[in-house]
DNA sequence: CATTCAGCGTTAGGCATCTTAACTAACAAA
DNA sequence: TTTGTTAGTTAAGATGCCTAACGCTGAATG
């Protein structure tokens, strides 16, 4: 095989790799520094193999020694890591208040990050926060520095649904996200809801750790699940898997259910112009913001406790909804109320009686989950890009 | 290596087959007789590996030659087609008014087929449908010819959810089927929910062929759902996905939802009660079941067409839930109701004001779908079994 | 301090599974 | 009969893993 050479004479990455060798590659990302006899357990390759995977490896720079580990006896072990020829990521979520933005390493080591405050909060996708994206992007690329290694992929976590290739990206107003901002060429681009970025981080750091199968419902001023079926992220056939909000509502008999009125009624907005409206005259002035409603419950404030418990009941028949469509066995709640752990005694309940067993959690990222998610989904996309496996 | 010597001295199926002659078995099971260099075209196979795999499977009889095939120009080439040392299968539709079964080779040449009819309705999975499959599975090993080869698999479509490995088989009644029948030993067993067996045939021969991603819904008796998502079938996490009937209902501000009122709303019984009582006492006698009501709306029939029409807009607001939290694309209606085109209209209007835009279509292979899916699915496992995949 | 032993890493050799290249075989059309 | 095309076989080689065996390096031991 020869090598194809690039104009100045320097071999280009190769990109074959033996299989052990990118194997040996993805552990080191996904695990964290480990000692080839580690590794060589895990994947089940021989000393020789893993040998021979390491030098393939430290040739490209994709691994380097960090130090010598040693065992209650015998030799010690050379520990490697995830190495600068690997390149890193840039993750960017670009939400409705804030842009926030991780600068890391294949294997998760925190590079740069800063968190962006909008200055007016946006209620769609629009020109406003992708001005944003290209500032806070802009910044992060200056910052770089030598020893980070190329930018391998750049992952965007957006508030509109994703459709995948094939798919009509100009309904689903995914593309917004570009009209101010043109991704720096030759970088691969991970776009995904951040609804779905969520459930990725619950599942690899958060609630549903080491879960296969569940569902992320987050309930704040919209509704959104992403489902996660046998690890697979589920998005549908044209990326509105788990778009909840849109759910017809009412349904009974002699009514006519409207398209989207479970968003509008179990968002925050309604819920607070609810309690507002019923908020007795004694139980002082009514909480501003479901932040408030929620410290007032939980201080004891009877009233806040009632409304919340109702609104508790209404997620949970949606929950079970979700539940008996697609019994994920376990449910994570996220978003700015959802997350509350005042809900879950009311959603449990509810969920148990109208559906099969499902076990509900309270999130524990808070608003770091969609970025935590598009990193790791971009960080996925960079081994790939890494190892050639694009195509 | 060393080949395992049974008893008699017959060499037993070594089972250590290359990957290009397991590639090839597949192939020709689902793609029917094919020649050689059919078969390396579509899996990238150069000729001596295609020659090294059928000698492979030539040797355990797992293909044999059926004849000889010209081309526009050149040397003739030799068909294949699965052989009787593969075996066969015994796929069983254990249903509530009758046991279907079908006996098949891997490459789906029917051996024999059965239909029983059960003397009287069962409205659970009982000890008398266990019977009827017991006298149905015996009748056909009965049948069985030496040129058939040996009994891969087994399987069987039930009326129940069915767990996975792990799960808890006692809750979801699984096991009934098993009461008054016991399959023949070291024969693998493949239970699968009936709905989901449906599914599995609209995909590969019915409505959806060659779709990954789709939902079938049945609306007979009962309500269910069978999902396909990427290929895969959705269980779940303890086989209670698609188990709609279940949703609860109704949904609305102020209403209390109950479990499991779908089924009992949308089912054919509660659909029969309010046809009878709202049926005007000038249009004739009312109608007996749903098969005399769709025949007199097919007709013209103002009342049938009447209440066709508001059933298929109360399935519309249910796929429309489906569909919103699934995103599926696709969505075949089926079952003894659901399969009418007459639906079609209604449920399509409904459903594209309610939700995403999403196909609908009705089923194409009637009665025979469930026992037509579970025959491939337990022709999946007989493959894996013939090759020594199992483990 | 020398010995022993466990575990790490390398070298040598082998095997399984694929490939390409080159050949023979079989056929239709010229 | 010749020619070109396709089917199938044989030979040789590339790849990617393995096991076996041996050297290296540490801690524990006498």
């Amino acid at each position: 095989m020869e090598w194809k050479l690039e104009q100045n004479g320097v071999a280009s990455s190769p990109a074959a790799l033996t299989g052990s060798a990118k194997a040996v590659f993805r552990t080191l990302a996904f695990s964290g520094p480990s000692t080839r006899p580690q590794i060589g357990a895990v994947l089940g390759l021989s000393r020789p193999t893993m040998s021979a995977a390491i030098a393939e490896l430290e040739r490209l720079g994709y691994v380097e020694m960090i130090g010598m580990v040693q065992g209650p006896l015998g030799r010690r072990a050379v520990q490697y890591r995830i190495g600068p020829g690997a390149g890193h990521v840039i993750a960017v979520d670009a939400g409705s208040t804030h842009v926030r933005l991780r600068v890391s390493t294949l294997d998760r080591r925190l590079l740069y990050s800063h968190v962006y405050r909008l200055p007016v909060r946006q209620f769609v996708m629009n020109e406003e926060i992708s001005r944003a994206v290209a500032g806070q992007v802009a910044a992060a690329l200056a910052q770089a520095q030598p020893e980070w290694g190329p930018l391998r992929a750049l992952g965007i976590a957006v508030p509109t649904r994703v459709v995948g290739p094939g798919g009509d990206a100009e309904a689903s107003r995914q593309n917004v996200v570009f009209t101010a901002f043109r991704p720096p060429s030759g970088v691969a681009v991970v776009l995904e809801n951040n609804v779905n970025c969520a459930a990725v981080a619950e599942r690899y750091y958060g609630a549903a750790e080491g879960e296969e199968t569940f569902a992320y419902i987050q309930i704040g001023l919209k509704i959104g699940m992403g489902l996660m079926l046998g690890g697979q992220l589920v998005r549908g056939r044209s990326g509105a898997a788990g778009e909840i909000g849109h759910l017809s509502f009412p349904l009974a008999p002699g009514m006519e259910p409207q398209a989207g009125e479970v968003e509008r009624y179990l968002g925050t907005e309604s819920l607070m112009v609810r309690v507002r409206a019923d908020w007795p005259v004694d139980a002082g002035p009514p909480p501003g913001d479901t932040a408030e409603l929620l410290f007032l419950a939980e201080r004891g404030n009877q009233a806040a406790q009632r409304h919340v418990d109702r609104h508790a009941a209404d997620i949970g028949a949606i929950v079970a909804t979700c539940v008996s469509v697609v019994d994920p066995g376990l449910v994570v709640l996220g978003g700015g109320f959802g997350a509350s752990p005042l809900l879950l005694p009311r959603v449990r309940e509810t969920v148990n009686r109208l559906s099969y067993a499902a076990e509900i959690r309270s999130s524990l990222l808070g608003a770091d989950a969609t970025v935590l998610g598009i990193e790791r989904l971009a960080i996925e996309r960079a081994l790939s890009a890494a190892l050639g496996e694009d195509a």
